[in-house]
RNA sequence: GGGUGAUUAGCUCAGCUGGUUAGAGCACCGCCCUUACAAGGCGGGGGUCAUAAGUUCGAAUCUUAUAUCACCCA
C-alpha cells in the first residue's frame, strides 16, 4: 500500500467494478425475500441538472442507509431516476434559441419538444455520472425518467381516474400568472418577499356629487378594473355611504360602495378599492357581493381593451405611471407614501406575478388531503424529526385545489380533446375517446394545449417507478417503500402530494417514514447561490480545484456583473490555495458526521480537511496491521481451530470496545443519527484502536520468541478481525476506502469474498465483552496517563527512559502490574517499575494517583521542587473545593432521601474516592515539606 | 401578525427519557520527525451552557417570560 492515502486511485475503479457486477441490484427471483425487503426512491433530481451540495449530502445519507441495509441482509433496492422539470428545462432550451436570434414559436411546438429531448440525451447523463461519483449504489439498470412510456402511461390513468371521479375539474379561476413564462403557477412556485413600493393614496368621487372617498392602493394601475368600493360595515365614517356609488376616475364607470367585514378600518384609509379580475382577496369579495370581473390585462400583463383606450397596450407599469400623472392633472391624488409591501414573484423567471383570470385544470384536494392527514395521525407515516408532521398538518389543514395546468410545452400534455363546439372529452388518447364517446372520425378534435404541472408526474414516482398500473413484481416486493429523504422545503410540491396520490391509487402510504434533513450552506450560514458567489460544487471537493479555475467558474455569466469583483476577492481570501483533492469518502464522512437530524449543515473546510485526515489515519492503521500480519500465522478460525491461542489485556480490551461500538453504530443507523454512528466509529478508530490498541500491540509483536507465539498469534488475531470489522461497519459511509482495504484484509481473516458490500453487517456480541478487561485497561490507561503528565509538566525529553515507584497499591494493583508490566514500560517509556516497602525511603518525587495506588517519579536531577510544590497545592485545592460540593449535597437530607439509591451511592463513592486522593496528595506535600 | 427551530470553548457542533468536576473536531500553547501515519504523536490552556424567574433533593436538559438570529406561512 502506498503510504499516503490517495483517494484518486481507488474511487474510479471500484465503483465500475460494483456496477458491472450488478451489485446494487435487489434479487427478485427469490420469493422468501419479500418480508425483508428495503427501499428508498431518490428524489428524482431535474434531468439536465448537475449535482449540487444538497443532492451530495441528501445522497449520502441515502446511499448510507441503503448500503447498512443491503449489508444487513434485506432485499434492497434504491431506485433512481430523473424528473423532466417543465419548466426548469424548457427555459434552459429556450434560451439556447433565443442566442441563434429565435424564439420557441418560430421554431413551433414539435420541433422545440425535439430540440428538448436532444438536449436531454446530450446533458441527462451529466448528474447520473456525477451520482455515481458519490459512490451512490443505485440500481442503475432500472432508471426512469418521468416522460419515458410507462411513467406518462401512470400519468394518463391517474388524470383519467381523477376527471371520472369528478376529482379533475376543469374552471375559470383567478391563478398565479407569469406573465414572462406565460403560465399559471402553483401558489407553492411562486415566492413573496419584502420589497419598498409605495402607497398612493386616491380620492374617488362619489356620483351624486355629495362628496368623494379616499382608497389606499399599492398597485393603481388596477382602478382599471375596479367594480367596487368596500368598508367595514360597522364603520361609523362612512355609514352614509354604503350603498352610494362612485364615479370611478379614467373610465368613467359607476361602481358601488359596498359593505364587508373583510375590510380592516385601521388599514390605510378604511376604505379599500375592489378588483375581483386582480386580487385573491378581491375576487372572493367579488363573489360575495356579486360584483362584474372585469379583466384589464393581457398575457404579458399589458393593459387590454377592457380599459379606456388611452391606456390600452401599455406595460402594467407604463400604465401604473400615466395613471399617476392623469389623476394628478385632475386633482385626485392625494399623497404617496414610501411603503414596504410583500411581492409576489415567480421561484423560475423572478417576473411579478399577477392574479388573472383563466380557464385552468385542477385537482379537487380535500376528498384526498383527508385520508393523507390520517394516515400521519395514525403513525402509518412518520416525520422524522417528528416535529415536521406539524408543519405538514398546518398545509394539510388549509389546502387549496391544485391547479395542475401549465401553458408551456415541455411536459406531459394534458390527455383531453374538445371538439368544435367546446365539448370536453378525457382519455388515454384520442382513439379511446372516439370509442368511449362513440365519436365518428368526421367531428374534429383539438388536444387541449396545455401540460401537467411537474410535480403531478413526481407525486406518483413512487409506484410509479415500479411499474404502476400493473400489477408487478417489483410493486408488490417495494411498496410501500421503507424511507423518503427529503429537505423541508419540498414537503409540500411533493411529498404531501405523494401521500395522497399513493393513498388514492395503491390504498397504501408511498413510504413509512420521511427523514427531513437540513440545509447545506456556506461556512457563514449563508444560502449557496450563484449570485452570492458562495457555491461549492461537490465535485471540486472530491478532485480539488486550482484557485484560478475556482474564481473563474464563480464568477463566469454573473446576472450582476459588478458583483464579479467582490466575489473574486472573497474567493481568493477564502481558498488562497485553491481546493484540494479530499476525495469521495472524506466528503461523506463530513456529510455524515454532520447529519443531525433537521438542522441545517455549515460546510466547513476544516471539517472536510480533518475527516481526510481521518481516511489518512484508517488507511496507514491498516497499513500498519499489513505489515505485521501477512505472512505470518494470524490465527484464522480463532480459539477454534487454535486451542492455544492467547489474548492479552489489550486483545480483550478492544474486542470488547469493538462490541459496545457496534452497537452504539447500529443504533444510531436505525434511528437516522448518523451524526452519532460516524462519531462513533471516529473516536472509535483513532482514540482506541489506534491510540492504544496498535500501539499496545506493539510490545507483544516485538518479543519474537517461541514462548511468545500464542500471544502473538492472539494479537495478530485480534489485529486482523478488529480492522475487518471496523471496515464493514464504516462501509456505509465511506465505501471506497473500505473495499479497498478490505480487500487486502479479509483473506488475513479467513474471508474470500469479491467485495465488501455484500458482507454481512457486524453484529455486536454480548458475550464478547469483558468487563474485567475493560477495567483493567482503564487502570493501565490511567497509569500511562500519570506518568506522560509529569514527564510533560515537567518537560522531560519524551524519549527518557524513567523510574517508577509504587506505593500502597493493593493485591489487584499489584497483579495488575505483572500482568502488564511490559506494556506499561512500552507505552511510558519506563526503565524498572518498583515496589516500595514500608521501609523504604521515599526519594523525592513527583507523583500521579491510579486509584488508591501513588505512583512516584523520582526527582533527582529532573524535577524542580518548588514547581512540585506548587502544582500540588494547586490539585489539593480542586479536590478540597470538588469534597465540598460532595459533602454540602450529601448532607443534604432532602438529597439522601429522596434521590435513587444508586445516585446517592455513587455519590458517596465519587466522595470516599475524593477523600482518599487527598489523603494522598496531602501526604505527598508533607514529605516535599519536611525535605 | 401566526408557526417552527436555534442560542453550549475563539470557530463548527455533540450532549438521547433531568444525576459527568459539561465533551469532540478545528484553532491556540509547549515538547517530539519514536520504522503505520507530521494529513502524525504526547501533554496543556480555554465555557456563569443567551437572560430572568419557576418546578425539583438535583436543571445545559423540564415550564414560563424576555432578548437575539434563522426559516416557514399570512
Amino acid at each position: 500500500m502506498e503510504k499516503i492515502y490517495n483517494p484518486h486511485s481507488i474511487e474510479q475503479r471500484w465503483y465500475e467494478t460494483w456496477e458491472s457486477n450488478n451489485y446494487f441490484s435487489p434479487d427478485l427471483t427469490d420469493s422468501s425475500k419479500k418480508n425483508n425487503s428495503y427501499c428508498i426512491m431518490i428524489p428524482p433530481p431535474n434531468v439536465t441538472g448537475s449535482l449540487h451540495m444538497g443532492h451530495a449530502f441528501q445522497d449520502t445519507i441515502m446511499d448510507t442507509l441503503t448500503r447498512f441495509h443491503r449489508m444487513k441482509g434485506d432485499n434492497t433496492l434504491w431506485q433512481p431516476g430523473t424528473d423532466h422539470a417543465g419548466i426548469a428545462t424548457q427555459m434552459v432550451v429556450e434560451r439556447l434559441i433565443n442566442a441563434e436570434g429565435k424564439t420557441r414559436h418560430d421554431v413551433g411546438r414539435d420541433a422545440f419538444i425535439e430540440k428538448i429531448w436532444d438536449w436531454k440525451k446530450e446533458s441527462g447523463n451529466t448528474i447520473t455520472k456525477q451520482l455515481r461519483r458519490m459512490g451512490a449504489s443505485l440500481d442503475w439498470p432500472r432508471e426512469r425518467f418521468t416522460m419515458d412510456d410507462g411513467l406518462s402511461e401512470a400519468v394518463k390513468e391517474v388524470f383519467v381516474q381523477l376527471y371520472e371521479e369528478d376529482l379533475i375539474y376543469r374552471g375559470k379561476r383567478l391563478v398565479n400568472w407569469d406573465p414572462v413564462l406565460h403560465t399559471a403557477v402553483s401558489d407553492l412556485e411562486v415566492l413573496s418577499e419584502e420589497e419598498n413600493g409605495h402607497f398612493w393614496h386616491m380620492r374617488y368621487p362619489l356620483s351624486d356629487g355629495s362628496g368623494s372617498l379616499i382608497v389606499a392602493t399599492t398597485r393603481p394601475e388596477t382602478m382599471l378594473g375596479d367594480s367596487a368600493v368596500a368598508v367595514h360595515p360597522d364603520d361609523e365614517r362612512f355609514q352614509s355611504m354604503i350603498g352610494k356609488t362612485i364615479k370611478l376616475p379614467l373610465s368613467d364607470r359607476e361602481i358601488p360602495i359596498i359593505a364587508d367585514d373583510y375590510v380592516d378600518p385601521e388599514f390605510g384609509t378604511g376604505c379599500v378599492k375592489i378588483t375581483p379580475a386582480h386580487d385573491f382577496n378581491d375576487y372572493e369579495m367579488g363573489k360575495r357581493h356579486d360584483l362584474p370581473i372585469i379583466n384589464i390585462f393581457t398575457v404579458d400583463a399589458a393593459i387590454n381593451e377592457n380599459a379606456p383606450e388611452k391606456y390600452r397596450g401599455m406595460d402594467r407599469y407604463v400604465a401604473r405611471k400615466s395613471i399617476i400623472k392623469d389623476l394628478d392633472e385632475a386633482d385626485l391624488l392625494v399623497k404617496i407614501e414610501d411603503h414596504r409591501l410583500m411581492v409576489p414573484r415567480g421561484d423560475r423567471s423572478g417576473a411579478v406575478i399577477e392574479p388573472y383570470l383563466t380557464d385552468q385544470w385542477y385537482v379537487k384536494i380535500a376528498p384526498l388531503a383527508e385520508p393523507a392527514i390520517k394516515a400521519v395521525e395514525d403513525g402509518d407515516i412518520k416525520f422524522v424529526p417528528d416535529n415536521w408532521k406539524n408543519t405538514y398538518y398546518e398545509w394539510m389543514n388549509n389546502i387549496e385545489d391544485w391547479c395542475i395546468s401549465r401553458q408551456i410545452w415541455w411536459g406531459h400534455r394534458i390527455p383531453a380533446w374538445y371538439d368544435d363546439a367546446g365539448n370536453v372529452y378525457v382519455g388515454h388518447d384520442e382513439q379511446a375517446v372516439r370509442i368511449k364517446h362513440k365519436l365518428n372520425d368526421d367531428i374534429q378534435l383539438r388536444q387541449d394545449d396545455d401540460v401537467l404541472d411537474t410535480w403531478f408526474s413526481s407525486a406518483l414516482w413512487p409506484f410509479s417507478t415500479l411499474g404502476w398500473p400493473e400489477k408487478t413484481q417489483e410493486l408488490d416486493t417495494f411498496y410501500p417503500t421503507n424511507v423518503l429523504v427529503t429537505g423541508f422545503d419540498i414537503i409540500f410540491f411533493w411529498v404531501a402530494r405523494m401521500i395522497m396520490m399513493g393513498l388514492k391509487f395503491t390504498g397504501e402510504v408511498p413510504f413509512k417514514e420521511v427523514y427531513v434533513h437540513g440545509l447545506v450552506r456556506d461556512s457563514h450560514g449563508q444560502k449557496m447561490s450563484k449570485s452570492k458567489g458562495n457555491v461549492l460544487d461537490p465535485i471540486d471537493l472530491i478532485d480539488g480545484i486550482e484557485l484560478e479555475t475556482l474564481v473563474a467558474k464563480r464568477t463566469k455569466g454573473m446576472m450582476q456583473p459588478q458583483m464579479a469583483k467582490k466575489i473574486e476577492k472573497a474567493t481568493r481570501k477564502e481558498f488562497k490555495d485553491g481546493i484540494p483533492s479530499f476525495g469521495t469518502d472524506a466528503l461523506r464522512f463530513t456529510f455524515a458526521i454532520q447529519a443531525t437530524t433537521g438542522r441545517d449543515i455549515k460546510f466547513d473546510m476544516g471539517r472536510i480537511e480533518g475527516y481526510r485526515n481521518f481516511c489518512n489515519k484508517l488507511w496507514n492503521a491498516s497499513r500498519y496491521v499489513l505489515m505485521n500480519t501477512e505472512g505470518h500465522d494470524c490465527g484464522i478460525g480463532g480459539l477454534e481451530k487454535h486451542k492455544n491461542m492467547s489474548f492479552s489485556l489489550a486483545d480483550k480490551w478492544i474486542t470488547s470496545r469493538l462490541q459496545e461500538t457496534q452497537k452504539q453504530v447500529i443504533d444510531s443507523l436505525n434511528t437516522y443519527r448518523l451524526d452519532l454512528a460516524a462519531q462513533a466509529i471516529y473516536e472509535f478508530t483513532w482514540n482506541e484502536y489506534c491510540d492504544w490498541y496498535l500501539e499496545l500491540s506493539k510490545s507483544v509483536l516485538s518479543i519474537d520468541n517461541e514462548s511468545n507465539r500464542d500471544a502473538q498469534q492472539g494479537t495478530r488475531y485480534t489485529l486482523v478481525s478488529v480492522l475487518e470489522n471496523l471496515l464493514r461497519l464504516t462501509h456505509p459511509i465511506m465505501p471506497y476506502i473500505t473495499e479497498e482495504i478490505w480487500q487486502r484484509v479479509a483473506p488475513l481473516a479467513g474471508i474470500s469474498k469479491d467485495t465488501i458490500m455484500l458482507e454481512p453487517y457486524p453484529q455486536p456480541d454480548a458475550d464478547k465483552v469483558n468487563q474485567a478487561a475493560l477495567d483493567e485497561m482503564n487502570w493501565l490507561q490511567q497509569f500511562v496517563l500519570g506518568v506522560r503528565q509529569i514527564r510533560s509538566g515537567y518537560d522531560i525529553k519524551p524519549g527518557k527512559p524513567l523510574i517508577v515507584l509504587l506505593q500502597n497499591g493493593s493485591a489487584i494493583d499489584k497483579e495488575r502490574l505483572l500482568n502488564n508490566e511490559l506494556m506499561l514500560k512500552k507505552l511510558a517509556r519506563l526503565e524498572t517499575i518498583k515496589w516500595l516497602e514500608e521501609s523504604d525511603d521515599v526519594p523525592e518525587s513527583s507523583t500521579a494517583l491510579v486509584g488508591e495506588m501513588q505512583l512516584l517519579i523520582p526527582m533527582a536531577g529532573l524535577i524542580d521542587v518548588d514547581a512540585e510544590r506548587e502544582r500540588l497545592n494547586k490539585e489539593i485545592t480542586n479536590n478540597q473545593k470538588f469534597i465540598k460540593g460532595l459533602e454540602g449535597k450529601l448532607s443534604n437530607e432532602n438529597f439522601v432521601s429522596r434521590a435513587p439509591e444508586n445516585v446517592v451511592a455513587l455519590e458517596r463513592q465519587k466522595l470516599s474516592d475524593a477523600q482518599g486522593k487527598l489523603k494522598s496528595l496531602t501526604e505527598q506535600l508533607e514529605k516535599l515539606k519536611s525535605l
